[in-house]
RNA sequence: CGGUGAUUAGCGCAGCUUGGUAGCGCACUUGGUUUGGGUCCAAGGGGUCGCAAGUUCGAAUCUUGCAUCACCGACCA
């Protein structure tokens, strides 16, 4: 490719509305452009990013036995109200009708088309198992996308269905696309984790989650410092702390705390550290559609966080979790949010385990402006189950059972799951037997954010410069970067010759042949990231040389020019 | 959807307080200059100042409404 003939697009200023180093250098090097909130142009340099992140991706996919299909982005509504996610799935859902005024939906992800053609397609259990994947554009009509292509509203992902009539089989499947999606990152060159994760909303059993390590994250992983262990921070369990809980030794009693609200107002108005307040937080709880629902109380320590999935899982609270408004509260309690404490309160109280341990603590009276210490569970306060609802926080045990947590920022760029028989249940997605008896099928999901990759590898490859490309997606190779062509005739040539002769190898190349000074040149290639650049000068030719510099090392050699072809 | 901020040339911004000829830098065009790290000089082209209404002799500037965009929260590949 010759930059003349080519759409390079690069910019000197790094446009107002880009935030992270990623969306930067995308809008710079001339990869994306953005259309509408979440929407985004790829530019001929971006999609060949994007390209090669695909073929990898497919590549391993048809290694791990799975076959590729294209299903359509627009699908029927009804499909959707068979597995009861017309309703299920929000507003996230982007709704349209045809001009018959039929309800349509723009696919977010394509369990229900999958199910039904699988339903259709196969009748006996010699046809099992069966992967099926593809690559595709999604839309899901986020409510703040953001980051550019890390979080937009149209994206390619590629997402993957397998079908089992057992378990067993469909965790060997389970355990070969794990393994097919760390060959992926591996390929892209990735520093990536898989972590044990939360099901969310698409429902199942197992699941990890794949993260590729940044701190421009919007994840937070737990990890072991000694083992492998990793999850999610929704999923990773907060152990009980170990050993007796201490004895009580003081008695409770009531302080004055005027307008003293928050943990830190109250720690240091009453100089005990946080660890030995506990906070109380109301949530709604389970009801029948349309009573009013009673609250609950959730009980952490002061300097822990409630950890919103685990909360909604136990039982007697409200899914998705709500918290309980000032009003709610109000006519609940006649005190403010401020002021909640587990003593006397007469609602279901569920208090986590780290809180559970403590003795002689301080918590809010239910009464304004008051709290109270020195108090003690099952002699101040008796009706109350422990569980584990808080997030673990960095030196924690690991629940693992070696280590220590240590917590880092990650993107999500991949995840599976072990659906079960969810959708192929709610769609009757099944086979004959070998004994000729119907049975619904056992299902995994596989999804990767193809785009988010381009994104993430960014974020984890680049410097002042911009981007530095792990090889197996750069979108060029290699750059040859003329010095001063116009003038001498020995240096066009010399590049032209190169030039050719790499094309016709194979070796994706872009000849800067504009008529640029060499400073324009060197910034624009170092800012698109090409891995290798051929500089071509009078001062090397005597001797058949170029200068070879490499993008990641920063290293400058000279290279005969007769070796370069040995290069690829 | 809640909170914050923005919207003036392709991009980055100034002008608005105190209403009166729409500006700067980059990019772009032309000519020259320079040529191993974003040269320099000159001449140009490009804007219903987000939209609508109001106040006024007069609105980018004041008022009101709306829209869009970005950032912080919940959702997710």
């Amino acid at each position: 490719m010759r930059t003349s003939q080519y759409l390079l697009s690069t910019l000197k200023e790094t446009p107002a509305s880009a935030e992270v180093i990623s969306h930067q250098l995308m809008l710079r090097a001339g990869l994306v452009r953005n259309l509408a909130s979440g929407l985004y142009t790829w530019l001929p340099t971006g999609l060949k990013v994007l390209r090669k992140v695909e073929n990898i991706v497919r590549e391993e996919m048809e290694r791990a036995n799975a076959i590729e299909v294209l299903m359509p982005m627009v699908q029927p509504a009804d499909l959707w109200e068979e597995s009861g996610r017309w309703e299920d799935y929000g507003p996230e859902l982007l709704r349209l009708n045809d001009r018959h005024n039929r309800p349509f939906v723009l696919g977010p992800t394509h369990e229900e088309v999958i199910t039904k053609l699988v339903s259709n397609e196969l009748n006996s259990y010699k046809q099992l198992p069966l992967n099926l994947f593809q690559i595709q554009t999604k839309f899901r009509d986020e409510i703040r996308p953001r980051f550019g292509v890390m979080r937009g509203r149209e994206f390619l992902m590629k997402d993957a269905y397998s079908f089992h009539l057992s378990d067993e089989c469909l965790e060997a499947t389970y355990q070969k696309m794990y393994d097919a999606y760390c060959r992926i990152f591996d390929r892209l060159g990735l520093d990536y984790r898989p972590v044990i994760a939360d099901t969310g909303s698409i429902g199942g059993e197992a699941s990890h989650e794949f993260h590729v390590l940044a701190d421009s994250g919007e994840d937070d992983i737990a990890f072991s410092d000694v083992s492998d262990f990793a999850a999610n921070i929704e999923k990773a369990e907060a152990l009980a702390p170990t050993g007796e809980r201490p004895a009580a030794s003081q008695n409770q009693a009531k302080v004055a705390t005027p307008n003293v609200k928050s943990i830190n107002d109250v720690a240091e108005f009453l100089k005990v550290d946080a660890t030995q307040i506990v906070k109380t937080l109301l949530v709604l709880g389970e009801c029948a559609d349309g009573e009013t629902a009673p609250l609950v109380a959730l009980v952490v320590r002061g300097d822990h966080q409630l950890n919103e999935i685990k909360a909604e899982k136990i039982a007697g609270v409200a899914s998705p979790l709500t918290m309980a408004t000032d009003e709610q509260v109000q006519a609940a309690l006649s005190c403010n949010l401020g002021s909640i404490g587990p003593v006397g309160l007469e609602l279901t109280t569920v208090v986590d385990r780290s809180a559970a341990h403590l003795a002689d603590f301080v918590c809010g009276a239910n009464q304004n402006d008051t709290h109270l210490t020195g108090v003690n569970w099952d002699r101040d306060c008796k009706n109350y189950q422990v569980a584990d609802i808080r997030n673990v926080v960095e030196g924690d045990p690991s629940p693992c059972g070696a280590g220590n947590i240590v917590i880092k920022r990650g993107i999500e760029v991949g995840h599976i799951f072990q659906l079960g028989e969810k959708y192929a249940q709610a769609m009757n997605c099944g086979v004959l037997t070998e004994a000729g008896k119907h049975k619904i099928l056992t299902m995994g999901c596989y999804g990767i954010g193809v785009s988010r990759i381009v994104a993430a590898a960014i974020e984890q490859n680049h410097d002042k410069y911009g981007i530095k490309w792990p090889s197996a997606i750069a979108p060029f190779q290699v750059a040859i970067v003329p010095m001063n062509m116009a003038k001498s005739a020995r240096v066009k040539e010399t590049a032209e010759n190169l030039y050719q002769q790499l094309s016709d190898a194979g070796v994706e190349v872009l000849f800067d042949d504009r008529k640029e000074r060499p400073g324009v040149m060197f910034a624009d290639h170092e800012l698109m990231g090409t891995p290798l650049l051929l500089i071509i000068g009078e001062r090397n030719l005597d001797a058949q040389q170029v200068e070879l510099k490499n993008r990641q090392t920063g290293e400058k050699s000279l290279i005969n020019i007769s070796d370069i072809a040995d290069l690829f």
